[in-house]
DNA sequence: GATGAATGAGAATTCATTCAT
DNA sequence: AATGAATGAATTCTCATTCAT
């Protein structure tokens, strides 16, 4: 076999596990099964992965490199972040991202939460997405001739707490919300922005 | 033994679950890590719960009837939440209540991100809150004259993402926060509390 | 179960193990199959072992344990060693003491041999046997007013390779010598003491 | 790649099995670090190779042809093994022979020990050592008209467990005696030499 | 000859749960 | 109520060996 085909098993597998994380949770989910979910030989996933954990580091290690990329992307194609339109555009953008990447997420968000992970996923992609979004921020305002808030730590808290974590526990609980409340993912997706704007949006844009 | 001192090592057992399940996560947690701690020999433990679940179960229970009661406190005392200082007060009391449960609410989130569970804890409480929430709105717009919003779920959608689960997530990750940012509980309560009111307390209030 | 249960349990533990190590040596072992011939669940010896090297351990320290008795007890009986009775007497206790470690010793020299063992039990138990011998032949030198030999190494060397490896060679080989040259163990016993008589022995008799 | 570099292959996975081996033992080993240490590739051990215990096989079979070489060639040179100046040059073809297979002795000591081993590579080596030895001495008896003794077995014994096996425990040992006594190699080396001499030889040594 | 990928059959260790007292 | 001992079913990881190229 060749190196492509090498390429696509390894990702068969991160693939298989992060169905099953996501499905399970990392500790429940067994290598057995991601092996036969991947289609491959359980001891080829040990032949491409030093252990169970290597693999969900990889994953993660993804999730924050893609997120670096979105938000690089986003922030080329964005001027104005203050104006409405190009807000849509840009909570457009950052819905579809977290809801394509919802399955690892829950699991960062479900590891995070321990109290033994040192440094969690969760506070490494938070601090990039929340700096990232406070820079299209300040470079509006100047642009503007408005001047930029005060405090920094002010403004991360706000960004942290009102702006990305909402955001995020849509995606963690986006599906819970269509069966519970019978909404189609849409419905649910347009009530968000609506809320989104007349909360964390509003807070930003001059009054 | 006496039945005080059953009724006092069931507890034992129950908040070294609880510190163990949030430290590690419910599947990482071993019954006999859990009696250790309890300082009770694990097949104490068997005679007091059905099994591990069991012991995880009775805490989501507990939770969601401390949640019920503070509730029910909460709505008695306040009158008018459309009031600031009214406002702020409810405010410390979810903030103090949250703060208190931030270990089984770990544990809460963790397993309720899990795909496979059915009906999830935080669906379960969210939907306690936030209709508590809501009936106390209804009852401070109609008190003062003003016309409640229109469509229902449009309003649950906002309080949960954006009134939910900002609290819940402060309680999630206001320890990582502390060393990350390095700032102390009362620092980052103060600026999460500004944030609150900026955001999510702004669209509740009339302009 | 009470105490003595237990300790009974460990005990056959520790002896299918070391049935077990001596027959196809402590890697090729299979912890499954201790627990077969101890007749008692796998997991039940990772309740009383830490691991499959623990139990090693365990039969290693007792091995040292044991031969620390004897050595005692042999240094009382013992008067003058240089007295070919005396000698003989023992030389048997030697013997019977080899013998009854077989099992144990082949183990230990199988893994003391391994470069990769730091400090083997071979050494520990060959230092100590041999400064117990070398300690009553000076005794024995003293008492007769012969001058005891004047080099501390030449003859921890000598009591090394040509007083101890000799007999803990026969302890290795003695069954495989009975079938490859078909003499029986009381015979080649006989010869042993013969041999060793005319070589180490008579290094320490005044001529 | 023509034959000379398909021998030297070849070669290189011997040796670095031999060290492993005995590093580590045979059971401990892997192919896969053989394949390392060799510097090739894991598959290409089986082209060269059946199976892992093939390798072991090989490197016995070459200690045995290789002792019956160097016992072929000492024999041709020694005349008179009974004269003391012959004996130290016999001694020290013995020992460079078995300093210079120290590696493999170990593995061979290791697994013949194991009561598993049908004919261990031990015993026919043994065998063969003593057998050329009881001849040259046969030899030398009879060109000094002296009598050779009498009973085959007793003199078996002696060669083995008195003559050969303090030899191979000084290979197998003498590393761990250097830091275990701190003494140089060649210092122990002359102190063994000594020891023998007092005790093997000068058994058979007429007096 | 040589290699990267793949596999089957283990093997040690774990862990929730139960039993006997 | 309480406990030490015991168990069955996993579960992660290993490793000699083979395959396809």
């Amino acid at each position: 076999m060749n190196k492509r085909d090498a390429a696509e098993t390894k990702a068969r597998i991160l693939s298989a596990a992060e169905r099953l994380f996501s499905e399970v949770g990392f500790d429940k989910a067994r290598v057995d099964d991601i092996a036969k979910e991947a289609g491959v030989n359980k001891a080829l996933i040990y032949y491409y992965f030093e252990s169970k954990d290597e693999i969900l580091e990889t994953l993660f290690s993804s999730l924050v490199e893609d997120a670096k990329r979105m938000l690089v992307e986003s922030v080329e194609k964005t001027s104005d972040v203050l104006n409405e339109d190009n807000y849509k555009a840009l909570f457009d953008v950052y819905i579809r991202f977290i809801m394509e990447k919802r399955k690892i997420l829950k699991v960062a968000i479900a590891e995070s939460v321990k109290e033994s992970s040192s440094i969690s996923v969760v506070m490494e992609l938070g601090n990039l997405i929340i700096n990232a979004e406070i820079e299209s921020i300040r470079k509006a305002c100047e642009s503007k001739g408005l001047n930029y808030p005060e405090d920094k730590k002010e403004i991360l808290v706000m960004e942290f707490f009102t702006g990305l974590m909402p955001f995020i526990c849509f995606a963690l609980f986006e599906d819970q919300w269509e069966s519970y409340y019978h909404m189609s993912e849409k419905e649910l997706c347009e009530y968000f922005y609506k809320a989104f704007k007349k909360t964390h949006l509003a807070a930003h844009l001059p009054k």
